[in-house]
DNA sequence: GTCTATAGTGCGATAGAC
DNA sequence: GTCTATCGCACTATAGAC
């Protein structure tokens, strides 16, 4: 590395700096979601982005770095989303936002939604799987509080299959864009909020 | 392939030709569960099986092919089962059946699990999603002409969004060995089951 | 800041001895 | 039926010119 200016952190930065990266988790998302993790190769990304594997690796240290940093960037924007859309709601509808923001986000960037499935299945182990449930299940707890207890006080796995069953409602309108994702959603947030028998 | 006798279906076999078959495709689901389908390498597979590489594509012609064999045998355990117990049920306790017999029977092979989630996502293009909800979506029509119809009749998404609880409780059950995928199996029926407002 | 050139590795697959 | 030996390819990463 010859004359890279070497900071801890990466907030200054040159503006064609900052653009190149920008646009390589950009090719990278996309070569990751058409292609898989596997097919995602340094010599695929430079090619995408029109300059050469070395010119790649000039701008992050190793392939690795590139889609980690695409990872993230990815799932920084669905967070963010949802999260805005869950602090809008009240306590009670919290939940309902959380479903609704989150399989609306995906259909919106069909891209983002097989990079985090691919980083799912081949997650570099350091990742746990509460992280998925747990924000949601503090939500489900919230809005009891706001509505009154449930019968059934086991939000882990209320949150859980409540999760699995907004990835499968992606998953279909990713193999089916005719799919009605909304009437999904609003099915899922009538189950959720259901009450059932002790 | 100097003495190999081909035959157009593989009924013929030796017994040690049978034997290695099998013994193959074990240590490529062991290898693709442990190691993602990227890490089960031909040599991998040969070194686990004790034999080399060109050992390895004298019983299979290709890679892919003992990938694909190994896929497919894990498919039919699957299916068997899950078949078996649907079938033993009558019509209006099939769907608890089946979603009891599928969290039951990944519980019971979590590297079973493992290969058909690798499989699923790098699935090599040719498989229809709708197989996975149709056959369900079938049995809880029968069990809605059974017990009387349902207020809620888009049996599709209600499929799906089994499938997926089914999915992600599986999931959690592979990253925490402790959770209680039988309690987790009668959420989901129990939901199944509620009949929603219209 | 981007290039060419290349080192070094691991892969799937084949040929031919035994 | 399994071996050794090797080919050709694609990959990540580095070195150094411009």
């Amino acid at each position: 590395m010859p004359t890279r200016p070497r900071r801890s952190d990466d907030r200054e930065l040159t503006l064609t700096e900052r653009a190149r990266r920008s646009q390589l988790m950009e090719v990278t998302v996309e070569l990751v979601a058409d292609r898989g993790y596997a097919g995602a190769s340094l010599a695929a990304i430079a090619e995408r982005a029109g300059i050469t594997k070395a010119a790649v690796l000039y701008h992050f240290p190793s392939k690795a770095a590139v889609v980690r940093a695409a990872h993230e960037h990815v799932l920084g924007a669905l967070v963010e989303e949802v999260g805005a859309a869950v602090a809008e709601a009240g306590p009670d509808q919290a939940p309902a936002a959380y479903v609704r923001s989150m399989i609306g986000h995906l259909r919106e960037h069909p891209r983002h939604t097989r990079m985090i499935i691919e980083a799912m299945v081949h997650g570099d182990a350091d990742h746990d799987p509460a992280d998925r449930w747990r924000p949601l299940a503090d939500l489900l707890r919230a809005a009891e509080n706001a509505i009154g207890p449930r019968t059934d006080a086991d939000l882990r796995t209320l949150a859980i299959i409540t999760g699995g069953a907004v990835d499968a409602v992606v998953a279909e309108r990713l193999a089916d864009p005719d799919y009605d994702t909304a009437a999904a959603a609003d099915h899922i947030v009538a189950l959720v909020y259901t009450p059932r028998p002790a």
